[in-house]
DNA sequence: ATCTTCATGTAATAAGTTACATGATTCC
DNA sequence: GGAATCATGTAACTTATTACATGAAGAT
């Protein structure tokens, strides 16, 4: 996989609005963003050093409490343009999208179709419990109705990336179900 | 990214039914399951080293014309093991589905609906073409109608990624055309 | 007290890409 | 004869994960 440093321009951009630290920068791979990107602390820490090298940003520290520091890091403006030039950047192919289950159903022959409903039930689990986190998410930032009226352009951006992921996830759910289906009407015949 | 080890079973895998050589393996990547794992040709022949090493698969020699040696390679029975009790596992958990145009978008805050907008034409191109090319594979395998009736379980694996991948890009476009009508909306206030 | 979260880093290893390198066969 | 495809491999590098390592602050 991997793009041309993805990495790099996830950090720049998490950097766009305000300062971070490291911790916040993991923190929000766990949050929205976490749905189409995400890293270890050990490769952001790592990143962050490479970033601050090539002066895409400059940190300072900020005490929380009577010793703990926290290294927060700022968007010179260099890092700036660059994070600009890449946000228009048009990609001229798409990558693979890499997806474990379905490359395991693709090998299915000779597999029970008992054993593959419980697989395909496992995921169905997975992807219904993400899809709900999801939908909450989605109510809490944006009410209940189907398409908020007032969003600025902050929070545009989090509505594209909650209303990709859910989605996706119902779109993957209804194939999910579709495909029991049809094996459960081959099930029959065995 | 990256669960563990899956090339090794991809490649496994993708020897369940004859035998393959290196160059055989990375057209496959090209072909349907490209759409859910791949790799170049570089990390292939690796791999299937250290498989051979591992006493998963066994290779002989075949000649393809005169001179042109063709190295192919055969599950064992250690490896037919290995890969049905893979296929059999659950997942725990998933993996971020990385995406670097909603990465992307996430930090849209100061781009000019008309700069947005020219994105999302780029990306319905891409997901447009995809898609067309994905229709076309189905047409080609398993005809015009909507599901077709006999699937041995060879063509079941091949037609659940197809479906798959079909509806991830009707999916992916119908979201695109979506969002877009929101900016569309935004612009006139600009 | 002790558990969780906050907070930062490095080391070792694994996975993946790009570039280097070579040669045969087929199609036009 | 030349281009595209068939065919295999290694080297250098980048990207990502897991494990190692440490300590402060907050909650119970």
């Amino acid at each position: 996989m991997a793009a041309r440093r993805v990495l790099k321009y996830a950090i720049l951009g998490l950097l766009r609005k305000d300062d971070k630290s490291g911790y916040d920068i993991t923190s929000d791979f766990k949050q929205a963003i976490g749905q189409f990107w995400s890293a270890k602390h050990s490769q952001i820490y790592t990143e962050l050093k490479k970033l601050l090298e090539e002066e895409l940003i400059s940190s300072y520290i900020e005490l929380s409490g009577e010793k703990l520091e926290k290294k927060m890091y700022t968007l010179t403006e260099k890092g700036k343009e660059d994070l600009h030039t890449w946000l228009l950047t048009q990609d001229d192919h798409l990558e693979t999208e890499k997806d474990v289950f379905a490359l395991r159903l693709y090998f299915l022959k000779d597999i029970p179709s008992a054993d593959l409903l419980a697989l395909f039930e496992n995921q169905l689990n997975l992807r219904t419990n993400k899809l709900n986190m999801l939908k909450e998410q989605y109510a809490y930032h944006f009410g209940e109705e189907n398409r908020p009226v007032d969003l600025d352009a902050d929070d545009l951006g989090h509505y594209f990336v909650l209303t990709k992921a859910i989605s996706r996830e119902e779109n993957y759910i209804f194939w999910l179900m579709e495909s029991m289906d049809i094996i459960r009407q081959r099930q029959y015949g065995e």
